[in-house]
DNA sequence: AGGATGATCGTCT
DNA sequence: GACGATCATCCTC
C-alpha cells in the first residue's frame, strides 16, 4: 500500500533519515520488485556534488521540480542512478538511493542482473536500479501516487542509522551526507562507522 | 583485501 | 572533447 502524502518530510536531510526502512516498489510488465531502502546520500540545495548546482538543465529539470518524483540519470554510460526529489518546487534537490534489501520478486531481479547472490542485487546504486529495471523512462516518475515506482510503508522498523562522506563525488567531499542502516549486510560501502 | 582498469554515452564546457 | 553520485574483472599483496 502507498504512503500517505504526509509520511515524509520533504528536506533534503530529513528526507535521507526518513527514507531508511521505506520500501520501493516496482511494477513492471514482467512483474514486481520490491527492497527495504537501507542506504542513500542527501544532495541538498547550493551542494557543489549536486548535479542541481549548475543551475536547472534538461537532464536535471526534474530536480527542480515537485518532492518525492523519481530523477533517474545515466552514469558512465552504462548505469542508471535512481534518486528522490526533495524540497520546495524550485528547489534542485535530491536523495540518491545508494542500496536495498530485496524483499520481493528475488528471481526477476537476479534475471536482470544476471547473478544469484541476493547480497548483491541491489548493494550500490547503478545496481540496484537494474534489479528493480529503472531506467530513464522513470524520470519525472511521481512517487506517492499509483506509479509503476512508488514507496511503501515499512517492513520492519530501522535500526540505528549511520553517517558518512558521500561516495565518488569530488566535490563537498567532506560533508557527512551519505545515511545508511548500521550493520546492515546489504549497504554497498562502509557500514559501521558514526553513529 | 585492496588497487587499477576498461566499458560506454549523455551532458555540459 | 572531457568527464562522471558505477560496476565487473583482473591484477598484486
Amino acid at each position: 500500500m502507498p504512503i500517505g502524502v504526509d509520511a515524509l518530510p520533504i528536506e533534503t536531510r530529513a528526507l535521507a533519515r526518513a527514507l531508511i526502512g521505506h520500501v520501493l516498489v516496482s511494477d513492471r510488465v514482467d512483474g514486481r520488485t520490491a527492497g527495504r531502502i537501507v542506504e542513500v546520500e542527501a544532495y541538498v540545495p547550493r551542494d557543489a556534488a549536486s548535479h542541481a548546482y549548475a543551475g536547472k538543465t534538461a537532464r536535471t529539470a526534474v530536480m527542480f521540480g515537485p518532492p518525492l518524483h523519481a530523477y533517474v540519470y545515466l552514469i558512465y554510460g552504462m548505469y542508471h542512478c535512481f534518486n528522490i526529489t526533495s524540497e520546495p518546487e524550485g528547489e534542485g534537490a535530491g536523495v540518491l538511493v545508494r542500496a536495498l534489501e530485496p524483499l520481493e520478486g528475488i528471481a526477476l531481479m537476479q534475471a536482470r542482473r544476471g547473478i544469484a547472490a541476493e547480497r548483491e542485487l541491489c548493494r550500490g546504486p547503478g545496481r540496484l536500479a537494474a534489479a528493480l529495471g529503472i531506467d530513464r523512462s522513470a524520470d519525472g516518475c511521481p512517487l506517492l501516487a499509483p506509479s509503476p515506482l512508488w514507496l511503501a510503508q515499512p517492513v520492519r522498523a530501522p535500526g540505528r542509522i549511520g553517517s558518512s562522506r558521500r561516495i565518488g563525488i569530488s566535490r563537498a567531499p567532506r560533508r557527512l551526507l551519505r545515511f545508511y542502516e548500521r550493520g546492515s549486510p546489504f549497504v554497498s560501502g562502509p557500514r559501521n562507522l558514526s553513529p
